[in-house]
Formats: structure tokens, C-alpha cells, sequence
DNA sequence: CCCGATGTTGCGTGGCGTGCAACGACAAGT
DNA sequence: ACTTGTCGTTGCACGCCACGCAACATCGGG
């Protein structure tokens, strides 16, 4: 563990929250303005930061550049992109591309509604385990043993009234959402809002990532949300294809 | 200037171009590799780099996470989308958001074509500042002074026949831009591509960004292009009210 | 089974990152 | 105008911690 480099990426963390001044910063660190300043002058000749005043600094443009670098390597972006665009185009409504790595589920693209009722979420966020349609496919698509492992280490915040909190329950649900193909979140983690997702698949029929429609429930009942849903497999599948997947 | 950070942000940059194994990055950053392995090991925790294979690194969500909160932050990003978005489905042709900063201009948004074609860029990455139309528009919007002194300093790189080569020929360009208050990229940046840009406004009139139309030559000739600048300029100004401008 | 390549660990050294204190720059208050 | 306070910046000396080395672990291929 490297102590500078451990520093200036807290640094980094503080600096997401919005533009701060030096000593603002050397306090949420915990470390002299001193150290704080030469990290950060370091940090700025990368572009990683960028101070726009005399006194505030900023994140810079390198980050944007390495994200969008990386995420553009995504097969899975690209190639489901037409499928996914074209999904948000017909409903109208929030589509997320969701993936899962190293114990984590997070959001790899996103296609905002044309409604005026927006939904907050932000690519590179991570979604709840427990009480996402996404994350509930994801997890759906490991083998029981592994799924029970992970089942017994997610946290049961519970978000709303309908949230899963127990793993017994969360085990049910995911051998439910892989015998059906498709995940629902109805209002477990926001009260206004339901989710439908399903996997999209790549070449030996392994699951790359799932794709959601999430929609306001002043919007659509749900009813009108399970509507949805031959749209959605019709969309994963079209993506499924572009990723490799032989099988119709 | 801190050496093990540097040594660190180092790695990310390499870490970009795509996975990487340890020896690898040890290589490209010219260190020993124990070295590299501290610093990856640090960057994981923090989650900016991640490990998928036992020998492979990636690039980590922690990079995605902080660099679209930041960009998040960006009003006017949020504030145009409407606007852009429906220029996008209006035109079908890819558009583009860029601001300037730090002496840079850099895409901050991108809304894809709906053409086969499509055209190479990326979030976050940044354009050269003589032949792009959205460069045009950020510069032009600076008095003489700064203009001056920015046409001294850029590297006019030819990149096709058309490219601007001299610091008089691009000041002479942005006179013109500000004059007629939208700027042509007639091919100078990729030969199959033109584009036209225009400003978005803030409350003081200030410009706070530039939006582009990029369209392949295959599609649209150039009164094709030119057509589309009444288009083009309804978002833009539409965009400039959802940011705080004020005359029309 | 050996051998090469690559990731990992222990360890001693000294470079370098650290905090301190003093200074500079600027703004606000009196 | 002088003082006062705040915040960024610089010089400096100490000692920690990051470094490279070498040995070990692990895995695959011949």
C-alpha cells in the first residue's frame, strides 16, 4: 500500500463531491495543506484535476478521457447500443445497461426517458444487490453455489416497503427471475419507480450484462409494466445477437 | 512533483490503451515491477483498477463513477440534453457537446447517429483546437486579446487539404465565427466529415459550451450541411434559454 | 520432470514525501 | 492606511516509506 498514492486518491473521492479548496481538502484527508498541494500539483499535470479558480480545484478532463476510454473497450456497450437505443426510442422510457465485476453491479450506459419525470442514476454508479431488476439477473445467471454466496453477503438495507431482506427470500427470487428469463423490481428500491430487466448474452450463451426499462409508477401501473416486457426480451435478444449469441 | 503517484497515474494512462498484465505496465512505466504490483494494489482498493484475470489488470469503476459525477456536475450538460437530443433525432446526424477548459477543448456529451456511419469520438476526449468547429465557436468566443495569443501557441497540424496552417488564417476563421456566429469545419479535421457548430449561452451571455452537428460527406454535401444550421441553431438557442440566457 | 515466465514476499537502504514554520498574497474589517 | 485573518506557497531537515534486489511461489509447456 502506498501511503502518497493512497492520499491522493481520497484526494480524488473528495474532489467528486464538487470543486474544493486546498484546505478543505488537507482536512477531509486528514494530512498537512502542504502534502495535499504537491499531490495535487502532481495530480494536475496528468489532467487528473484542474483548478478553474485561483483557489478551487476540479476534476479534470483525463478522467473523462481514461472512463470513456475504457467503457468504449466494452463489447457489450457497443454492440447492444442500436438494440438498447432503439428499446428507449419505442417505450419512451429510462433504459439502463447494467454489469457486473468484481462483486459489484454498476452501470456501463444509460438512455435518459423523453418524459419529463427523470430517474436518478449516473453510469459508473453501483446498483444495490438485493433490490435491483439489473443486479437480480446478474446474480441469477451464477451457479446456485455461488449465488448462495453471494446471497449471504449482501447487505438487506431495506429501501422500501417491498424490499427483499433476508437471503432466503433473495435466493427464491433469483432461481424465479432464471427459470422466467426476466427480473422485476417492483418498488424495492424506490417507491416510485418499477424496473423490468433480462440478461443479454454473449457467444457460448454466458450472460454479459442485463439490461433494464425503468419507468415512474405514476407512469405506467404495473400492468402497464409487465407490458413492457416482450419489448425488453425482444431488445436483449436483438443484443444478445450482435454480441455473438447463436440461439434465438 | 510526487514521484510514486506520478509513477501511478502512469500506469492508468497505460492501463487505458487497454488489460495489461504486471510486466507489462512494469515496461511501459520503466520501474521495477514489485513496484507497479504496490501501486496496483493500492489503485484496487480504491477501486480504480480491477483484476479480472489472475494476470490481467483493467481499468477500474471507480474511474466511471468520478468522472460522470463530474460530469454530472455540469450544468449546462443536463440543461442542453433536451435540446440536443431532439437536434440528434430531428437530423439523425451525431452531435456533440464540447467545452473549453484549462486551455483545452473537450467533449463533454455525444449523442450518437442513427446512420450506419459513424464517426470516431469519445467523451472526454479532447479536439484540436484549429480544425474543429466546436474549437472554432469556444475560441471566437474570446476577446482578441486571448484569441491572439492561443493562435500563437496551437500546433497547426494539417490533417487534410483544408486544415488552417497559419496563426492568420485561424484568427481570420474566428473573426468570421464570431461575426456570423456559427462555425464550419469544411473537412478540415477528417476528410469524409464536415461539421457546423454553434455557441450556448449562459445567463450573462457568457458561452459556456459549443454543439455540433457531424455529418460523413457521403450523406450530406455541403448546402446539404449548411441547411442544417438553422436546425443547429433553434437547439442551440434553446439550449441557451435552459441555462439562464436571457435575450433571444 | 525440468525449465521458463510471471506473480509474490522479505528485507535493507536511501530517496523522497512529510510536517513545520516562515513568508507572500489577498481580502475584509476597523 | 494599518491591522488582522485566511489561504496558498516555499525552504528545510527529519525519518518514514517506497524502492529495487533477490529469493520464493506458482503455473504451463516442452
Amino acid at each position: 500500500m502506498s501511503q502518497s498514492l493512497d492520499r491522493a486518491l481520497t484526494v480524488l473521492a473528495a474532489l467528486a463531491e464538487g470543486r474544493r479548496t486546498l484546505d478543505e481538502l488537507a482536512a477531509t484527508v486528514g494530512v498537512h495543506k502542504t502534502t495535499v498541494l504537491r499531490l495535487l500539483r502532481t495530480l494536475e499535470t496528468h489532467r487528473f484535476v484542474h483548478r478553474d479558480d485561483i483557489r478551487h480545484y476540479r476534476l479534470g478532463t483525463a478522467l473523462f478521457d481514461l472512463a470513456n476510454r475504457a467503457l468504449d473497450d466494452r463489447d457489450v456497450r457497443r454492440c447492444a447500443e442500436p438494440a438498447l437505443r432503439a428499446l428507449n426510442e419505442r417505450t419512451g422510457h429510462t433504459v439502463h445497461l447494467a454489469s457486473y465485476e468484481g462483486g459489484e453491479v454498476v452501470y456501463i450506459d444509460k438512455y435518459e426517458s423523453t418524459h419529463q419525470v427523470r430517474m436518478y442514476s449516473r453510469v459508473g454508479k453501483r446498483a444495490p444487490l438485493h433490490c435491483t431488476a439489473v443486479a437480480k439477473v446478474l446474480v441469477a445467471a451464477f451457479e446456485s453455489s455461488r449465488r448462495r454466496e453471494i446471497a449471504e453477503s449482501v447487505q438487506y438495507t431495506a429501501m422500501t416497503e417491498n424490499t427483499i431482506t433476508t437471503p432466503e427470500a433473495y435466493l427464491a427470487e433469483l432461481a424465479a427471475v432464471a427459470d422466467r428469463g426476466w427480473a422485476l423490481d417492483d418498488s424495492e428500491h424506490e417507491d416510485f419507480i418499477h424496473c423490468v430487466a433480462a440478461p443479454i448474452r454473449g457467444a457460448r450463451g454466458e450472460v454479459l450484462a442485463a439490461a433494464s426499462v425503468s419507468v415512474p409508477k405514476v407512469l405506467l401501473d404495473h400492468d402497464g409494466l409487465l407490458a413492457l416486457v416482450p419489448d425488453l426480451l425482444t431488445a436483449t435478444e436483438q443484443a444478445s445477437h450482435a454480441c455473438g449469441w447463436a440461439r434465438g
